[in-house]
DNA sequence: GTGAAAGCGCTAACAG
DNA sequence: CTGTTAGCGCTTTCAC
């Protein structure tokens, strides 16, 4: 393509030496002269001679590249974990390549095809939410590309993988919202089907049963979107149920809980203190702040391209690790402690 | 690398047949018998063969890849270009290979060396904001790789690229709220040294001044994020200064503005109304929710990539096109009518 | 200390 | 209709 590339034989030429001399100076081989070395070195610069990547990974069998298949690079935390995974494969001199499955099976399937014909290094995958059928995960690992889950794993598939330990962060999210001294604490939960869903909603009862509170069903709600929080808040007050804190599965939901909460006239945190679950950058700006489960997709991007680089390092074979990141509680406003 | 990837060799040595006849037969060359095609094909498919895209672009010169550097990708706005670009990418069956600038002109230059030694097919840049020195993106122009720049562009460089017409959407948001009624607006303006700025403040004033109504500059406020957005609204309620709207150079500026009026008591919209400029999602979050331009990331994405894919695959040269883009104007509550 | 040659996987011009 | 050959840019044995 582009005429006015520089190449090793440009160089070998205009020197009236061999290639092969020309690639070994500039690598510093020992075998050549000092003499060969510097005029090889000063004609490159001046030519501005750039290795040609694509004929190195041809002949190196391996591209310095790593596949990235992310379900929608639109949501804040998908985002950062790019950014994670970008930071650490630049370090590594990696380039990364990212495919977008927009949650489509079909599209993730044609992803890996383009990964795998483009020989990436190893792949990140977190699987789409419309993924039933993981004969193409399982070509992968025949092909012996590496392979590393994030954040979306498949139950039982054998790669490695990074996950974040959701019951411990919901478990202690509820138990923060007891030591503030609220009593009847209100979940508003994810899809019942939905692991992730399963997982909060069993931290926050694990939460209460230790604390010596009721675990009461009529407490939970179907809610995870602004508009379900609003309905199912006014559900709450309509019923007559008293409560005094509430879990909010995202901080969407949270926050649409909040805002329906305050225009009945209840105050944030004095009467009902309110703890979401981070998907977005949203906590900061709310009235009051909203306390919230940081997710740390940037840790998770570096965590799993870190497991990823070791696996395509590792000259042996060795088992499966698992990485469960620790969420953590940023405490703001909705949950300050108020006698 | 990964051993069991099956190769045109390993097809031909199976079959008996020559390399060449493989490589035909899979692409239908018409030269090639029935009977070879079949049997290629077949064994094609059991031994799973996948072309070799590295071989490919050696040997065509093209990588069917273009790179992309985005300053930051964890910004909605750039995400969301980011989605853009990919979608159309992948209907032109090209990849796209990330990287992030960070902000930073030394990543940028590497990032550019990256992309220029992997052979892409051209580039899609957004320059950051520490970029001073524009010798490697003048060597992309040299080196006939194709280049556009996308939102964040350089006065003056010649390449096609597509922008937001800020001072259209600006005149449009400030004119919206003197439809309204409203007749004192204040802006909360962005530094005075980016382009970004100047032309939202001059749409803004074209506005007031189209409207008959006097341009003053003390209703324009140095703000453009949430906390000084804070400080100038209580700089406004003490001066005295009487105001009916406001325009924010952004919409977390917008937020924090509504945030501290509402604190004060002031009713939005009846008493003020606020429109800001989108570059997140909060938007639709806010009580009420906030009336705001959408830079429409997505679609300058989509545009860009097209124009780009226009240069890779002309012959001949063609002048530089300029793109630039409506923002439209999303009516909320911040804004609505009342009388 | 340097060069010639082969080869990574694929294609295409040229032969037959 | 099919095979041979050369070559994309680079590295790396093997010779000298």
């Amino acid at each position: 393509m582009k005429k006015g590339f520089t190449t090793i034989k440009d160089i070998a030429r205009e020197l009236k030496v061999s290639p092969s001399t020309v690639s070994r100076a500039l690598k510093n081989h020992p075998d050549i002269s000092e003499d060969t070395k510097r005029a090889v070195n000063e004609l490159a610069e001046k030519l501005n001679y750039q290795p040609n990547a694509v004929a190195l990974s041809l002949k190196r069998q391996r591209s310095n590249t790593i596949g990235v298949i992310i379900p929608e690079i639109v949501h804040y935390f998908f985002s950062s974990v790019i950014s994670g995974i970008e930071d650490v494969a630049y370090e590594a001199s990696f380039n990364v390549i990212i495919c977008q499955s927009n949650e489509m099976a079909d599209r993730e399937k044609a992803n890996i095809k383009t990964l795998l014909a483009n020989q990436v290094d190893g792949i990140l995958v977190s699987v789409s939410k419309a993924t039933k059928d993981f004969s193409h995960l399982e070509k992968i690992k025949n092909s012996e590309v590496p392979l590393v889950f994030y954040d979306r794993i498949i139950p039982g598939f054998k790669a490695d993988q990074v996950i974040i330990d959701d019951f411990d962060a919901s478990y202690r999210a509820t138990k923060h919202l007891i030591d503030i001294g609220k009593k009847r604490i209100a979940h508003f939960a994810g899809p019942k089907n939905l692991l992730i869903g399963q997982h909060r909603k069993q931290g926050y009862q694990k939460a209460l049963e230790d604390a010596g509170l009721p675990v009461e069903e009529e407490l939970v709600f179907d809610a995870d979107s602004f508009e379900k929080a609003r309905l199912a808040v006014l559900k709450v007050l309509e019923s007559g149920i008293a409560i005094d804190g509430l879990f909010a599965v995202n901080d969407l939901t949270a926050i649409g809980a909040m805002q329906t909460l305050q225009k009945k006239g209840i105050k944030i945190p004095q009467e009902v203190a309110v703890v979401g679950f981070s998907d977005g950058r949203f906590s900061g700006i709310t009235d009051p702040t909203l306390t919230s489960v940081d997710q740390h997709g940037y840790e998770m991007g570096t965590v799993a391209t870190q497991l990823l680089l070791k696996r395509i390092h590792s000259k042996e074979d060795y088992p499966c690790e698992t990485k469960v990141l620790n969420a953590n509680l940023i405490i703001r406003g909705s949950s300050v402690f108020s006698p």
